[in-house]
DNA sequence: TGTGTTAAATTTTTT
DNA sequence: ATTTAACACA
């Protein structure tokens, strides 16, 4: 829409390029916006919902905007705020599972719950799974619950209600009892008044293709629909998406930002389809392309663009240098023994960037999973320098805080079975699961919840000795503190329980180390509560914003998984472990596929795009895995990122056959030259390399780690050898010496 | 019912 | 190696 050229443009959309101008002023029909890699995606998401705002074509309650994470939404809502002027509100702005929530507190009736409904955390849905399977009496060594659970979920994300499961579809856990225990299943939530986190989606999306007046009154509220990372969609989301975006007269007016590049989670049930197949969906769309990165250097531009470009299937999009400044410095790959060396590598290098005056909130390492951690938290605590990891567990996944939210919701709704059963014997009180069976079974008789049943076995004098009064004494602690609710208010109430139910006691006695931080936690949590009016909605906070926001303002190196830097982004990324079956991970090697291989392709891309003006990737020779140690040869992405904007050093095995006489740069560091104790790999004969006899597949080698064995397998100087007495391994030529 | 022992697993993560 | 979960036993 052009802008009347008597009207000044709207300072808001000045400093736009064309490009996110065009995403911003296509108002209206289906508008695909394929954003790069640090393309402005966010400014041009906030600057939209502005837009639509500041030109009248909306009010706030008339736009759906949909987020992934907590984080994104409170980000766009302050944002948005920013352009307004004030504090956006009454806007259908957040998560997917966010606004499912409300819509179904509107409707619940329709799919058998009232809109008092509790939302159920993976503890809970577990514990629920294994009751249900009960009567199946399935093996549960060969068909574990949590595996069955993982089933359930993902026909929940493909949205498949247990009427549309077909046995085609069904799977053959427990020989094929997985569709009966799944409906069993989703009567006893329902039962309970209760859903997972899957049925938020599934039940509002079967309201609205089930009941059209619904679905009509949806599409009079919202005029204009905002996605935020489409590439991450699953097919429950799209489905919903479209039912909530097409209507019988008008355009959809649906706008979806994404990066087909940046599809990182199909493990979870994204569906990168729904994004490469958006134009047939939605036909007349209209899709921008945001190419111009204004976050990194030419260099790693160039280099993750040489990456990316190994992947097939992509929509095709090419980042281009949005500033015309500094070339800046090239990738850096560097080559290191094992992982306590690459570990003191990047910990010298963050120590020199501080003596250089870098901020060390704008360091990052990056890596592929959670125990990569360890190393580089030693080396960084040992030469006391701050870090913090994001990510890992979190505030309320913690035991202790799970036990006090599951007081809290018993103290809220006595009916809630699944949090009674959690701490009826925590601390212990003698009420084990022979106590709880009976209480079930007397519930199921009176057709109450557990704590009713209590109670009459406590009036009925059914429970002797020990039980009797721990239970007694249980239930009185939930009588005073409800008492206590309507007098001093729902904090002290909930204080009083965890001290008069012997929870608080439990952890002072305890010895160990960690008891004392647990306290601390549980403090933190009794705060928390504070900031809501009531109890049920402090859960329902808890239930839906599982994140407690942390503190990004002090100067820590931040430590997280690549998946966990995505949206992220620093002058400086290392990039540790890229090594064949640490990164690609072993399990995407062994069962994805190509597929697999793609994504975790386009993890090394997330993390290369995370870096501003640096990015410095590593690899170790070899790696200890669990007990043992591995040789590892360097992934395959090394090679991938075009040789022009890559510097090498260390052990490669380009320059290996040196590396004894001529210590690479980072080998010269005070801390390197002294090894403490500990398995050192020896130093390998390099009888095989300098392009001698290639070593081919029968031949029979010896590892001076792993001893004889045959190979197996060979791709240029890798090979895979099936050592006597190691199993199958993957280790460089450089390392072995041919034996016959 | 609680405790000790053994066996098995062990990416990535949001909601 | 470390941690968690299931099972046997006191």
């Amino acid at each position: 829409m052009p802008q009347d050229p008597l009207i000044p443009t709207p300072d808001y959309l000045v400093r736009l390029n064309p490009e996110q101008r065009r995403a911003i002023e296509i108002t209206e029909g289906p508008l695909l916006i394929l954003a790069g890699a640090g393309t402005g995606k966010t400014r041009v998401l906030t600057t939209r919902f502005a837009h639509l705002l500041l030109t009248g074509r909306a009010y706030p309650s008339q736009i759906l905007a949909v987020t992934f994470t907590n984080k994104a939404a409170r980000e766009m809502r302050e944002r948005v705020g920013a352009i307004l002027g004030e504090p956006a509100e009454g806007l259908w702005l957040g998560t997917f599972h966010a606004i499912c929530a409300r819509m179904l507190r509107r409707h619940a009736e329709y799919v058998g719950l009232n809109s008092g409904f509790t939302i159920l955390d993976t503890d809970d849905q577990l514990r629920l799974l294994k009751q249900v399977m009960e009567p199946w009496r399935i093996d549960t060594k060969r068909w574990p619950p949590n595996q069955l659970l993982g089933v359930i979920q993902r026909w929940k994300d493909r949205g498949l209600t247990p009427d549309r499961v077909t046995s085609a579809e069904d799977s053959d856990f427990a020989n094929g009892h997985a569709l009966a225990i799944y409906r069993a299943y989703q009567e006893r939530l329902t039962a309970l008044n209760t859903c997972d986190f899957g049925d938020l989606m599934l039940h509002v999306t079967e309201i609205l293709r089930t009941q059209p007046n619904v679905l009509a009154q949806y599409h009079r509220i919202f005029r204009y629909i905002l996605v935020d990372e489409y590439q991450d969609t699953n097919t429950i989301q799209y489905l919903w998406l479209r039912l909530l975006a097409k209507r019988e007269s008008g355009p959809s007016n649906i706008a979806c930002v994404g990066d087909d590049d940046q599809s990182i989670y199909s493990w979870r049930g994204a569906e990168v389809e729904n994004i490469l197949r958006f134009e047939k969906d939605f036909p007349g769309a209209q899709v921008v392309r945001l190419e111009r990165n204004y976050r990194s250097t030419v260099q790693i531009l160039a280099a993750a663009a040489g990456l990316i470009a190994h992947n097939d299937g992509r929509l095709g999009k090419t980042l281009r240098p949005g500033r015309d400044d500094a070339e800046g410095e090239r990738v850096q790959i560097i080559g290191v023994r094992d992982s306590d060396e690459e570990a003191r590598v990047v910990a010298s290098a963050v120590e020199r960037l501080r003596g250089n005056g870098h901020a060390l909130s704008e360091i990052a390492i990056l890596m592929r999973a959670g125990f990569q951690t360890r190393p580089f938290e030693e080396r960084l605590m040992m030469m006391g320098l701050p870090y913090r990891i994001v990510g890992g567990q979190r505030f309320y996944e913690r035991s202790e805080i799970r036990d006090c939210l599951a007081y809290m919701r018993v103290l809220a709704q006595g009916s809630d079975d699944l949090a009674f059963e959690r701490i009826v014997n925590v601390p212990k009180r003698g009420v084990g699961a022979v106590a709880v069976q009976k209480l079930h079974v007397q519930a199921r008789s009176l057709n109450g919840p557990l704590t009713a049943a209590v109670r009459s076995q406590l009036s009925g004098g059914a429970l002797k000795g020990k039980s009797r009064e721990a239970l007694a004494g249980l239930m009185d602690a939930f009588d005073r503190a409800f008492a206590v609710v309507e007098t001093e208010g729902h904090v002290v109430a909930v204080e009083q329980l965890l001290e008069d139910s012997g929870y608080l006691q439990m952890w002072r006695d305890d010895r160990s180390v960690e008891a004392p931080g647990r306290l601390d936690n549980i403090r933190e949590l009794l705060r928390a509560i504070g900031e809501f009016g009531t109890l049920p909605e402090f859960l329902e906070h808890v239930a839906l914003v599982m994140d407690m926001e942390g503190d990004t303002s002090e100067d820590k190196v931040s430590l997280m998984t690549l998946h966990g830097s995505k949206g992220l982004e620093f002058d400086t990324v290392f990039l540790p472990g890229w090594e064949e079956g640490v990164f690609p991970s072993q399990r995407s090697l062994d069962e994805g596929g190509n597929r697999a291989l793609e994504e975790e392709r386009r993890l090394a891309y997330v993390g290369l795009t995370r870096a501003r003006k640096r990015a410095i990737v590593l690899h170790a020779a070899s790696r200890r895995i669990y007990a043992n140690w591995q040789a590892s040869m360097p992934s395959r992405f090394i090679e991938e990122i075009p040789a022009e904007y890559v510097e090498v050093s260390g052990q490669t095995s380009e320059n290996r056959r040196h590396a004894s006489a001529a210590p690479s740069m980072f080998a010269t560091g005070p801390l390197t030259s002294s090894r403490p104790s500990g398995f050192r790999p020896p130093r390998p004969k390099v009888t095989a390399l300098k392009s001698g006899p290639s070593i081919g597949v029968g031949a029979t080698v010896f590892h001076p780690k792993f001893g004889e064995g045959v190979v197996t397998g060979a791709e240029g100087d890798r090979l895979e050898v099936n050592f006597e007495n190691g199993g199958v391994k993957r280790v460089m030529a450089s390392f072995v010496e041919i034996r016959s």
